[in-house]
DNA sequence: ATTTTAGTTTACGTTTACGTAAAAGTCAAT
DNA sequence: ATTGACTTTTACGTAAACGTAAACTAAAAT
């Protein structure tokens, strides 16, 4: 397997290493090091990454975020745990859908404010 | 027309009066004044604070949800500024329409990741 | 070998989006 | 009329999510 340097990821997700640090301070990201200290980030971990700045585009805190990361990762086999994890999932996923459906809505609202000012647009420019 | 008091804002959308406050703070929203001061909100400053509350949501910052705004009630009649605005709303709209793929894609993973979780979930049931 | 570049920790600074408290005026109800 | 709930402005406080700078070490390049 092949690691990445923090500033390899930092340029690739266009972020700051101290925006990366910062996610592992919060627990969100945990990469290994070199003898010497340094960060190697592994393929997950830059999916991890992914992850994290997809949930911020969506508004979500870096705490849910947290969340819904050891949705993925945890290595939940006891049946009680998985069957937490199963409603804490569904109970997620309930609420992207919802979101999904609420942007929509407002994506419908831009179109036909949009299509009023082309219809504007058009009227005007019958005059001239 | 009818009018709504600060705190009846407050209540209804869940918000601290503090926060509708700020809002007009930053120019977000210009509710009247009675002549002893009090704010009096309309039916449109009412959907006004909806729309923001639901840019927050989706993780607009009030900037951006300021400059969305804009778009809405803003008197362009001048052709210039209407293809500005339409050239703007455009922008605004395929970001939008990204968001909701992504949401979307989101959503797969997710419906993904928890059907593995069942079917381990079936596993151990069938164990016992 | 020695610059240059990249990495580390520590720590204080900053912005956004409010919370909270104070001091004073106003509205609604008893 | 006076209590109590509500509103106003002013102003300082705060949590989250980093930015930025210092002081230092390691790696890469010349």
């Amino acid at each position: 397997m092949n690691y990445y340097t923090i500033s390899q990821l930092a340029e690739q997700f266009d972020v700051s290493t101290r925006t990366i640090r910062y996610y592992e301070e919060r627990g969100l990201i945990s990469p290994i090091r070199t003898e010497s200290g340094q960060r190697l980030y592994t393929k997950k971990d830059r999916a991890v990454l992914k992850l994290i700045l997809r949930g911020k585009r969506f508004g979500f805190s870096l705490d849910e975020i947290h969340e819904m990361i050891s949705l993925f990762d945890n290595d939940r086999t006891g049946r009680k745990q998985l069957e937490k994890t199963i409603a804490y999932g569904e109970q997620k996923l309930k609420e992207v859908t919802e979101r999904i459906e609420d942007l929509m809505q407002l994506k419908q609202e831009m179109e036909s404010i949009l299509a009023d000012f082309r219809e504007r647009l058009q009227k005007l420019e019958g005059i001239e």
